[in-house]
This record gives C-alpha cells, structure tokens and sequence, in this order.
DNA sequence: ACGGCGCTTCGCCGCGGAGCGAAGGACAGG
DNA sequence: CCTGTCCTTCGCTCCGCGGCGAAGCGCCGT
C-alpha cells in the first residue's frame, strides 16, 4: 500500500499552487487564520479547509483552535527548511528565470524564525569570522567571547539554550550559502526585531503569499550590526 | 509568470508515482537506461520517455546518450540528498506506517553514492568517535590520524579531495542521525564494494525501484570494519 | 437567546495530465 | 542496405483532483 517512495507523499502536498502559495505565506513564521491563508491562496473558503486538511494530515502544519478562529503554522523547523532546500535547487537549475520578487527578496527575509537572504549569511560570515561560534558536531556552539558579544547585544541565550538545537546551518538558496538556524538563529531575529534594528517591510497589495516574509534593515540596525559583527548594510 | 513558490515546480515533478519510482530507483547511483525505468516504474515506453524528458528539463536528472542507448542519472548530490530529506519527513510523521522493506532497507543502503542506514550512521559515529575527522565550516575534514587509517583501508582520498565537497552530513531519514556524505563518503563506499565487504542484494522481483539499493555487509567486511571502526555488524 | 461570523461538509462541474497504441526517427549488426 | 532494437512523437481516452455554491456546525458578542 505505502509507496515505495517515501518522498513521494510529501511532494503532492507541495504540489499544488494554492497549498504551495500557503506554505509560503507560512514560511514567515506567523499563525495565520483559514480565512487569511485562502485569501492568500487566492481561492475561496472551502478550497481552502480542504487543503490545509491535508497539510495537516500530512504533518506539514500545525493547527491550533482559538476562539472561532483557526490558527495554523509550519508544524516544525524541518519543514521550512525542507521548502528552503527544495526552493534553491529550482534556483540553482534555472538561475535564467528568477521571480519577479528577486532582488529585494534576496537581501533580507524570514526563513520560519530566523533571518535569512544577504543578511542572514553575513551574520553568519560575523559570528563565525569573529569567532563568537564554533562547529561541533551536529552544529554549532557558543564561545566564551560570543556569550559575552550576544549577550550585549540583547540575545537571550537562555531561550535559544532552550531549543532542540541551539544552532545549525540552513542552506539558503538565494546567497547558495548557509545562514544560522536552530534557537540562536531565532532569537537573533527575535532580538533584532525587538529592537527595531530590523523591520518587516508591509505589504504593497493584499495577498502577496511572500510579502510577510520580506525584512528591511534600519540605520539605527545597520550601525549596531556592522559595529557588532561587520555586517554591511 | 514565475510560481511565487519556487519549490512548487520541484514538487510536481517528484509528485507523480512513475517519476518518484524512476528516482527511487536512481537513488542507487547507477546510470539505468529508458527501457530499464519504464519497467521500474511499471509503465510503457512512451509514458516513460515523456516523464524522462521532464525530469531532465526540471534538472533533477543528468542523460547521456550512448550508442543506442539513453543512460540516465541524478543530476547531482544535492538532488539525492534532497531525496531523502523530503522521504524522512514523511518517516518522522507517521513512524507507524512504516513501508514493506522497512527492517531490511534500514540496516544497510545506498544513499545516491555513499553508505546509509544503520550502517552508514555507524560508519559516521566511527570516524568522529576516533578522531579520524574533525568538523569545519560547511563539513568535516579528515585529521592526520584519519589520513593514515583510511589510506590504510584503502580509500583513495586524492578521489576523495577532488569533488566539490570533501564531505559533509546528509540527513539519515531511517535513523534520523546523520551519515556521511560528499567525496569521502563517496569513496568509502566504493572501497567497500571494491573490496567485497559490502555487496549489492540482488532483486527478488523484477521492477522493484528500491532493490538497487539494498546491501549486505559480508563477513570479511564485519570483520575489517569492526577492527578499524568499531562498527557491530 | 439570538444574529453574525468563521470554518467545515456536501454535491457537482471542468480541466489538466497520465496512460496506451500506432507510427516515425536513430543507431548497431550482418 | 536492410533488419531489429531502442527510443521518441502523435493522437486519443479517461480518471483524479481542484474549484465553487449551498447548506450545516460551532463559537463569539450583545
């Protein structure tokens, strides 16, 4: 009965453009409503329900009931690097044919938590140039000078110790490149919004599956980092 | 124009049945004719031929014409590791349904052109464990002690040293550990089937798109690995 | 308690694509 | 040069799935 590619039942979930727009639209990391999600889909409430049915079903979201609401999000950090991974080999096949989104998606966005595009792989390039990390297996850790460089800048170590893994690499498809995932990815991202170092660029028209995603770096953000880590604007 | 959602058209691709039969198949690093995955995947000629030139054109497969032949194969190590990734996933969902081959195919496989499975995981944990590689940025690299015992054992590491990659992690969606992979895995592999310490399962049925995969370590290669290793049979 | 809203279920329609059979090139061997 | 083999292209049929409208269910506000 079960396939014998095991990958197989996973990519029609990812093969339909109204549950791929709405995998996009996730992949910023926020909760979003049935009624958002199909507005984003550009289909109509029904169509929707029964897709994220099965995205649920299939264990690629999560759904969780609040009021007569239904939030639904990305049901781990390996799905969203798993869309990542999948995004960048269509871009390294037919580097010709880029999306209109290309350029300005490429300098910053969310990957799920964590900062990704030009300026995620330089904060990469910053925390291990400076040597604030260093590779262990399975990843990455903390050392001495960048607990203390992290904890000036406002990261909370503690939350990203929290994590199943406090930090790893994510393959990024634009830059071909990893940037930093795992709790300390996300609590870098969570620190640099907080502070307004970085904020999410809104919107032009409605239903932009990939809108939410897109980030812009502040002067006040471009100082810090580039102080902190040699981070170019 | 452009799908929003890059992985979309990848998905697609691996969506249909036929095609992710024909890829499991080429997941054994062999090249394999026209003829040969249209009985894998259990359709005729033409259908085959027409799911063929999609694979090529989506860039997840690599032809090359010989005599009147058509050999094909995965395009690259990122569309294998891709693979797996997108089939452990699905493994991590729904642990309870576990395919037919499941014991069988976990103990020892190929992994595109390195070792998988419990093997592959164990093969890993050795080469960490003694100290015979140590990670780097993007990878692992071998130590002075390693050179010497992989020589030793008869990998050829100038092999190794020419691919892209030297060697790095690819997720092991059966052990949900990570085994090793890039050129080192790659010639590890190969010594060890040079060597007959490891051999190929023949098919029991004919068609049967995840046969290609399986192996078996003999007696003589139980024997070297564990000494040089560690590793259980 | 009642109306409104968000979401789901049901029934039906339309289209895309996956399959085969038949016919048409390309290449090796005698 | 002809024959057999391997692969492709063409024309066709058919099934599956994604879409919507209408109706049903559950939770909130007043």
């Amino acid at each position: 009965m079960t396939s014998p590619a095991a990958f197989a039942a996973t990519a029609v979930l990812l093969a339909d453009p109204a549950r791929a727009a709405m995998l996009t639209a996730l992949l910023s990391g926020e909760a979003l409503t049935a009624g958002e999600l199909a507005r984003v889909a550009g289909i109509g409430a029904p169509a929707a329900s029964a897709h994220l049915a099965r995205l649920a079903e299939g264990g690629l979201i999560a759904v969780q009931p609040q009021g007569r609401h239904r939030y639904h999000r990305l049901a781990s950090e390996e799905v969203a690097a798993m869309l990542e991974t999948l995004g960048g080999l269509t871009e390294a096949v037919s580097p010709a044919r880029r999306w209109p989104h290309g350029e300005a998606f490429r300098t910053a966005r969310l990957c799920y938590d964590h900062l990704a595009g030009r300026l995620g792989v330089a904060l990469h390039a910053g925390l291990t140039g400076r040597g604030w990390i260093t590779p262990a297996a399975g990843g990455w850790v903390a050392t001495e000078a960048g607990e203390a460089g992290l904890a000036a800048l406002g990261v909370d170590l503690a939350a990203a110790r929290g994590a199943r893994r406090f930090a790893c690499d994510c393959m990024d498809w634009s830059e071909r490149r990893a940037h930093l995932s795992g709790g300390l990815g996300r609590e870098i991202a969570a620190c640099c919004l907080r502070r307004h170092w970085i904020t999410r660029i809104p919107a032009e028209r409605e239903g932009d599956p990939l809108a939410r995603r897109r980030l812009r770096v502040t002067p006040e953000g471009a100082r810090r980092l580039g102080e902190a880590l040699g981070i170019a604007a």
